[in-house]
DNA sequence: CATTCAAAGTTGCTCCTGTCAACATAGTTG
DNA sequence: CAACTATGTTGACAGGAGCAACTTTGAATG
C-alpha cells in the first residue's frame, strides 16, 4: 500500500499532497505554505524538498492530483448515461459541480503559469472528444471539425466553472446554478445540432 | 492633472498602480511585491502603506484599473459598429483580446477571491446587456430572459479567455485563435436565434 | 553479521517580504 | 509664523523560501 507509513517516517510526498490540498481548501491557495503543509504532516520544514524541488513543485503535483481526481469525477457521471447526449451533457455538469465544491484546488489547477495544463488536461480532453464523436455518429451534433466543437463545449464549460468560482455568475443565475447551466448547455447543443447547421 | 509631480514625491497611488500593473505584466504576478513597486517609482518600501492598507489592496486596484481598461476597450470596440449583432461580436471579440494582450493582468481581474468582482465586473456586465437588449429588439436573438442570454455570452468569451490565457486553447485552435473565436461565436449565436428557439 | 551507503529528515542559517512603529518633512491653515 | 496633517523615510521584527551541514535508518554488500 502506497499510504501505509514507512520507516521513522511515512510516505511523505503523498502525504504533503494531501495535506496542501486540505490546506488549500480550507483556508485558499494564498494561504497555503510550505512549511505549514510540512507542520500538518508532522515533519520538519526542510522536509518537503526531499521529494520537491520547490513550493511551485508541490502546487503543481496539487494540481495534477486534482486533475487526476477531475478525470474520475467526469467518467464516473458519463458512465451512469446511455444516451450520447446525455453522456455528453453529464460531462460538462461534473466539471462545473467539480469547480463548485473544490474551488481553490480548480484555481490551483488552472490559475497558475508554471505548471503544464496540458499534459494533464490532456486526458479530461480526450475524454471529451470522445464523447463528441458518440455525438456525431448519433447525429446529434453536426459534422463540424471535432476539435473545434470540444473547444466550443470546453470554453462553456470552463467559463461556467470560472465565474462560478469567482462568484460571478451569481450576477446571471438568478434561478440557481442547476437551471442557468441547462440553459446554457441547451444554447450551445442547438447550436450545434444537424439540423441547424448554418 | 493626475499625472502631474506634486510637493516632494508624485501621485504615488496612481504611480503605484501604474508600476505595479507594469511590473505584474513584464514578470507575472507572482513576481510582483510591493517593495519591487515601492522601488519602481522610487519610494522607500513602507510609502505604499499611505495609500493602500496592504499588498492585496493594492492588487485590488491594479485589478479595478484593469476593469475599467476592459470596459473602455470594449465600448471602443462596440463603437466602430452598426449592426447590433456585429456589435455584441466585436464586444466579444475585445473581451478576448485584452485577456490575450495582457494575461497577467487579466489574471489579477479574475484570479483571485479577495477584491469584489462584482462592482468591478458589473461596468462590463451592464454593457452586455445594453447590446443583448440591441440585438433582441432587432430580432436576431430570441426572447429569452436576457441575464440568462448574458450569462450564456459570457461563459464562452469568458472561457475562451481563461482558456487562452493559460495556454490550453492552443489544443483546439489548430488554425488560429481567430478562426476558432468565430466558429465559438457562430455556434453561440445561431443557438440563439429566434428561428431555432425550441 | 558488521560495514558502508544513500535516501529521507532535521537544525540552523541567510535573504526577501510584508507590516508596523517612530521619526522626518513639507504643504496647509489659522 | 506656529501647529497640524498628510505623506514619506528608517529601522526593526516576524514569517517563509531555500540552502548547507549534520543525523538517522533501512538496505545492500562483503
Amino acid at each position: 500500500m502506497a499510504g501505509a507509513k514507512r520507516y521513522h517516517h511515512g510516505d511523505l510526498r503523498a502525504a504533503l499532497i494531501r495535506a496542501s490540498a486540505e490546506l488549500i481548501a480550507e483556508k485558499g491557495v494564498e494561504a497555503f505554505t510550505l512549511r505549514a503543509a510540512a507542520q500538518r504532516v508532522g515533519v520538519s520544514h526542510a522536509a518537503p524538498y526531499r521529494h520537491f524541488k520547490d513550493r511551485d513543485a508541490l502546487l503543481d503535483a496539487v494540481a495534477a492530483q486534482g486533475f487526476a481526481a477531475h478525470v474520475d469525477s467526469v467518467r464516473v457521471a458519463v458512465e451512469e448515461r446511455d444516451d450520447a447526449l446525455e453522456r455528453l451533457r453529464a460531462q460538462g455538469e461534473a466539471y462545473v459541480r467539480f469547480a463548485e465544491e473544490r474551488p481553490s484546488h480548480f484555481r490551483v489547477m488552472f490559475g497558475r503559469t508554471s505548471s503544464d495544463p496540458e499534459a494533464a488536461g490532456v486526458a479530461s480532453f480526450s475524454e471529451l472528444l470522445a464523447r463528441i464523436d458518440e455525438c456525431q455518429e448519433a447525429r446529434v451534433i453536426a459534422a463540424h471539425d471535432r476539435l473545434k466543437v470540444a473547444g466550443v463545449l470546453w470554453c462553456a464549460v470552463h467559463g461556467l466553472a470560472e465565474l462560478s468560482v469567482s462568484g460571478a455568475i451569481e450576477l446571471v443565475a438568478e434561478e440557481g446554478l442547476p437551471d442557468f447551466e441547462k440553459f446554457l448547455m441547451d444554447v450551445v447543443f442547438r447550436g450545434l445540432r444537424p439540423e441547424n447547421a448554418k
